[in-house]
DNA sequence: CATGAATGAGAGTTCATTCAT
DNA sequence: GATGAATGAACTCTCATTCAT
């Protein structure tokens, strides 16, 4: 595939990334793809063979990004507490954005498709989530910032309160409010007041 | 509508939550569930126009049934401990299922479905066992049998807690061990030890 | 299905049998069956799957009319010259016809579809003209109309000669003089003089 | 057309050929001759504008070889009986590779292509097949090895047979047995026994 | 009330053919 | 000459929905 070729492909990807956004996973076809790249049905074909298939690229273009913002904000020489606070005003701003979002997407892609157990980027996410998180903690403990007596477990309990708060926003909506209250009681419990 | 509509009514609303359960809800069709039910065609749409207002009404049943077993336990004369540990545990057994659970149709529904704010099922449930949770732990705090300084923001934290694994159970998949480690952390945090 | 069904299915069966007779097999699809019978798309999927499905029906109600003919001409008391005479004549109108005729469309079916060994109508109606040629042979033999030292290697040498003709008629294309100098050929052998 | 494209023409109909012999006729795309030549969609365009204009042509390479092969074997000095032993024993194995070669091919190619009756390369073929019989036999007749009536007749009768083998190898399928027999029919008919 | 045959819109997919490079 | 990306027509198949019986 040349060089073209290979814009081509990321411009579709980027394209779809939109459509499944609005739309979600299972009810984009691939003539929805088609329509908003403007290309030709059978144009589309010649990159990917299904909306899985595409749908999969958009992923994992997305992790890649995912991967980048995360070092950025902690390559800054910030407190823990600072990047603790930046990263969940990050999650905020995620969570209340509810469309304009691949969450709903990527919740009906894991649904359908049980599970490609190796190789799951959802899980590495989650996973690589709450070992910087924990580090992050540890971090503010040594530093007086935060008083923590399981890291480990407060990470992985913010990150399942995290994902409640994900997939209520997708079903039955949140509001800033409620954000706001379930971070605090987060921060609250790491001993740090705002 | 006569007694034997009603009948056939109901017949047609639990054949078809076995439907939703194994296949979710969107994948379902209105032929799925004619032929679980053994009725014509037309003669499902004599009581139902589509699959959404089939699978509301389910919710609708279902959310009935889950208050009668909530209030089943609740009933007993237990300690607030007990029955924390035995909705910890009901929790889990729903949790491990994945399948033969209206959790993922559930989800499917309310992503399409542009949330029917008012009237919204799932936020009454949600809110509902937030409260009653709450209660549990207050009563828990009186008796000494609990430690906690904000017991609504603890219940709430269960809550989340409880939807990020069951959200992640039916995506990237939990474990028995994940599901324990959680709820121990919950305990720990209320001064429970095991 | 009901009796109208029935009905319907042999329509369809009988109005796909013209289009198998001009197209040949392969050329078919199911929309040139749909148009021919002038019913919807989706009417013609409630009967059949495919063409191949269909084809196939076609070919058993051929092989039974066939069956039917074949009794036909042997319930009149007539001698085995006469008979085979008869038998020829038909094969004789059948070659000619070329177009109107399943021919193609059968060698086409069983190019595609690699032999189902069992059950495959073409093989049984071989091997059954065989033996009733050969019964005919041995027949005009004892009456003393033919003389021939291998009545089964006869027969069968006329099936396969037949089959020779039937295959040219549809390839290079034959002539009523050429089928009349292969029979001619034949009956000469057989002692035999017109 | 200089000589480097006329190699590629070749090439292309030789690699073309091998791919009839395993598909068919009907079932080659444009893009399996490409594929399997490794050259691109255009390119192909530059030599032949569709499968029926390179079957033909592969078609016409084929018969010339034909020629040759026949033209060997006639110009070793044996007797008629060995020369058409020769030939029978070569039909033989052509009828039972069944795959691997173009028969099939080019049944479908004169179905579809409804007879170019000049030019008809088969025709030929047959022609010109059964006049060489024919003189075979004439020559084993003149020589004493057969003993035959009308050998025009007997050498057509041959042909035809043989036809009648093809068809059914690629349709019902035949067995070593089945042509052993009807060989050993045709010699016994010349007066050889074996 | 109940049936199930029938409809037609629309999704997925493939391919011959063209054309700018 | 040669490339291969792009096009769009055509085909298969599925479903929600209707309607005569």
């Amino acid at each position: 595939m040349g060089e073209k070729s290979l814009q081509k492909r990321k411009y579709i990807l980027e394209t779809a990334r939109r459509v499944f956004m609005e739309k979600g996973y299972k009810r984009v076809t691939m003539k929805d793809i088609v329509d908003a790249c403007e290309i030709s049905r059978g144009g589309l074909y010649l990159y990917f063979n299904s909306t899985a298939d595409i749908f999969l690229e958009v992923l994992k273009l997305e992790s890649e990004e995912a991967d980048d913002v995360f070092s950025d904000s902690i390559s800054e020489d910030a407190t823990a507490a600072d990047i603790l606070t930046l990263f969940l005003k990050e999650q905020k701003k995620e969570l209340l954005r509810k469309k304009d979002t691949l969450t709903q997407a990527t919740y009906e892609f894991y649904f359908e498709n049980d599970l490609p157990k190796k190789d799951n980027i959802l899980k590495k996410q989650f996973d690589s989530a709450v070992k910087i998180i924990q580090m992050l903690i540890e971090n503010g403990v040594e530093n007086g910032e935060f008083c923590c007596e399981d890291c480990e477990g407060t990470s992985r309990n913010i990150m399942f309160v995290l994902e409640g708060l994900k997939i209520n926003a997708q079903t039955i909506g949140i509001t800033a409010e409620i954000v706001d209250r379930e971070f605090e009681y987060i921060l609250t419990a790491l001993g740090m007041e705002d």
